[in-house]
DNA sequence: CGACCTATCAAACGTATGTTTGAAACAGAC
DNA sequence: GTCTGTTTCAAACATACGTTTGATAGGTCG
């Protein structure tokens, strides 16, 4: 065949095991053993092993900057006008990764774990190869964040996203262990989708505290709203 | 003479380049040509690397949980057999952190992005380690939690528990970028205590939101509180 | 002094990494 | 069948890593 298997089961493996254990902890011989193909595969396919994380981020990213895409249509004709609620905002962009098409039963927590690390791990070539291509949709979530938050100063509604970013990523990077946990102690199950209901509210509630500043540390007792 | 100040300087150099670029990606001949000391120097002090990341976390963590303690104490003396309140148990431990004496400016968040980078990076050796060492603070501030959130149902409580950690280790996990960002974007500067004062009022707010089940997804308006 | 323990140093060791090579296998077109 | 371009493969390459070695100094105590 033209275009054998050989490059998906490449990502297949690659996806897996940097969500499992990161990027620098993954050799090439571990992902090509995985996939069951050669390893100098990887370089004859990608080139090199940072295009080859390039490759998994965008096969997940590209889709899904499009599936936003669209949700950012539908919800700016539905508000007609009006700035959306918070809201609304944040389930725009949580019902678009959970209605992703995916490869697996596990797809989007290994993605999100994947979106986490890209943060935290100091890959400066991954967060520029980000930055360069995904941009727009990013963007278009910062504007939409700040219509739905206009109480907020630009400092405060910065610093609060970075909060929502860090407990969805974490979380969602975490999440088949979380539900694990979940399952061995108090014998509940827990699907992706119940997790992000549980999530969104906290968020939302987050994004509007009371003014940060009004609450000072002190031994004194101080309560919140 | 007898102990070198040789320890201590492969101790500095090691905790600034670990927070920086995390732990595999930090070579022990970094380590050692920053210290300026002979590289055998590690493994004649420490004995292996991963011994060396636990001393940086243990020098760090020992004060650091004894004065957490004394803090867990104070609370609850003052308190007088009443439940805390959310903020009250939340600031014990902020304050304890921030409070704590450093050996130079950035010394918190230098500490606080590598508790992120142990949380996020799968070094199944450290965390083994974290949890022999300092679990029992650790208990103890998740029980005060629970006496904080009583109207929270285990498994509400256990999820926002997620959340609120998610949030904490990512942002202090990439605080120094973050910060360079704002300063950048809004040129405003902002030191770790008014980081952690914004953190917390967002995590107690998110804490006690309405009972997540009641708001559900769907295209129609939901709108929080 | 000489014995002894500790600390430092340059050099080497074994191993694992990402990448490259050159030949072999395979495909489709003529 | 033969040619052509693509894909696979085993092997090697150069480099970087954590760790070990054995020699050398420095200090302390008898």
């Amino acid at each position: 065949m033209a275009q054998s298997d050989t490059v998906d089961r490449i990502l297949d493996a690659a996806e897996e095991l940097f969500a499992e254990r990161g990027f620098s902890e993954t050799s090439l011989r571990m992902i090509t053993s995985k996939a069951k193909v050669n390893l100098a595969a990887v370089n004859y396919h990608f080139g090199s092993k940072n295009a080859l994380i390039h490759a998994v981020f965008a096969r997940f990213l590209t889709p899904f900057s499009a599936t936003l895409e669209n949700a950012f249509n539908d919800l700016e004709t539905r508000c007609d006008g009006q700035p959306p609620t918070l809201n609304q905002t944040l389930w725009a962009l949580t019902e678009s990764a959970v209605r992703m098409p995916q490869r697996n039963e596990n797809g989007i927590s290994i993605f999100m774990r994947l979106l986490g690390l890209a943060y935290t791990q100091s890959q400066g070539h991954l967060r520029k190869f980000l930055e360069q291509e995904y941009s727009q949709p990013f963007s278009r979530f910062m504007r939409l964040l700040k219509e739905s938050t206009p109480q907020l100063s630009a400092v405060d509604r910065y610093w609060r996203i970075q909060f929502m970013l860090g407990a969805t990523a974490f979380t969602m990077s975490s999440s088949d262990a979380l539900r694990d946990i979940l399952q061995n102690k108090l014998g509940v199950e827990t699907t992706v989708q119940e997790i992000a209901a549980r999530l969104v509210p906290f968020l939302a509630a987050g994004m509007q505290a009371e003014d940060p500043m009004l609450i000072m540390p002190s031994a004194g007792k101080t309560s919140v709203a």
